[in-house]
DNA sequence: GAAATTGTAACTATAATGGTTACAAAATTG
DNA sequence: CAATTTTGTAACCATTATAGTTACAATTTC
């Protein structure tokens, strides 16, 4: 259906960041990755910032982690932090009045498409990115592969980066 | 999420034709219901007809009608026959290949978005064209409206379109 | 102050869908 | 058979969402 392919790489980012637990990792790394531009990671991160799932840090040293436990983040939290706003969408245009058939059909088709987001979001509740993680794990030759950070070790996050919440976070 | 509307235009249009009962509809008849141009509901209807669930005439006194019982035919159905291919969308690039993450988040989301597929499927397969008929009915000014049609009375499909299941109905 | 990194704007590129025009093929009507 | 109507279909442009790119100011570390 859709060229939609954020919902997959939001979790994949989440993924990452849950993987490389405290370490901030930087938009660069994540893109090399998921094999895009740090650009189109680093937008990504506003929106998943914006939902309280990162924190990010500007400057050297700077970067992006996980700001909640990832065994309690559902895949659910992700979905709705990218605002998609439901799988199908009703008419571009308004369907004619003069007509039975299409002065109604909004309101049923638009009490059918909230069942299906419904059924969308009761499985996407049950999956956690923790879950993910571990599901990552048994495929193929991961058991005794290293830290999936490509570049170099960044330093840890100092005590600053907790303490100024409500301009890191940016929960506005 | 998607620009999407084919879905509910295709409900849209199917709700007309069981409306009708056997007498066929023009494209421009649809059309002006749905509020578009005949040639996007000739497309849809190709896809429909193709899935089995209308047959079509050329033609003076031509048009399309239900091909199946609206009882029978589910929302399940007019999804399928529109092929969208799933809810959501996998990477449009493969993911790095030196990162444990990126070389197996494709095949856990695969599952993932499996799943959500079967919970959207068993929502819509449990509901039927006649069922949206009928929830179109007792809403608003509906009880005392004429047939939905636009134009004026087309003649009954003669027997021939019955007899030419073939090419009329296009089943490849 | 120099270097690194995010936040962000501005632009182009890609892909799915919708809209429009045009016309050949098929079916009906007289 | 000839005129008319309607579908089937191609060709093109418009619209929208997303992805990709370049550039640079603001922030943070050293």
């Amino acid at each position: 259906m859709s060229t939609n392919s954020r919902f997959a790489v939001a979790v994949h980012v989440l993924s990452l960041m849950a993987w490389s637990g405290e370490e901030p990792l930087k938009s660069e790394q994540v893109a090399e990755s998921v094999n895009t531009n740090a650009v189109v990671i680093r937008r990504m991160l506003l929106d998943l910032a914006q939902a309280g799932l990162v924190v990010s840090q500007t400057g050297s040293m700077g970067g992006s982690r996980l700001a909640t436990d990832p065994a309690k983040t559902t895949l659910l939290d992700v979905y709705q932090a990218l605002e998609c706003g439901g799988v199908f969408s009703l008419h571009r245009q308004p369907p004619s009045r003069d007509c039975p058939v299409g002065v109604n059909i909004e309101t049923v088709l638009g009490e059918v498409l909230q069942e299906v987001d419904s059924a969308v979001e009761l499985v996407l509740k049950n999956i956690t990115i923790d879950d993910v993680v571990q599901r990552l794990k048994p495929c193929g030759t991961l058991t005794n592969v290293k830290n999936p950070r490509v570049g170099k070790t960044p330093a840890k996050l100092n005590g600053r980066v907790n303490g100024k919440v409500a301009k890191v976070l940016r929960t506005a």
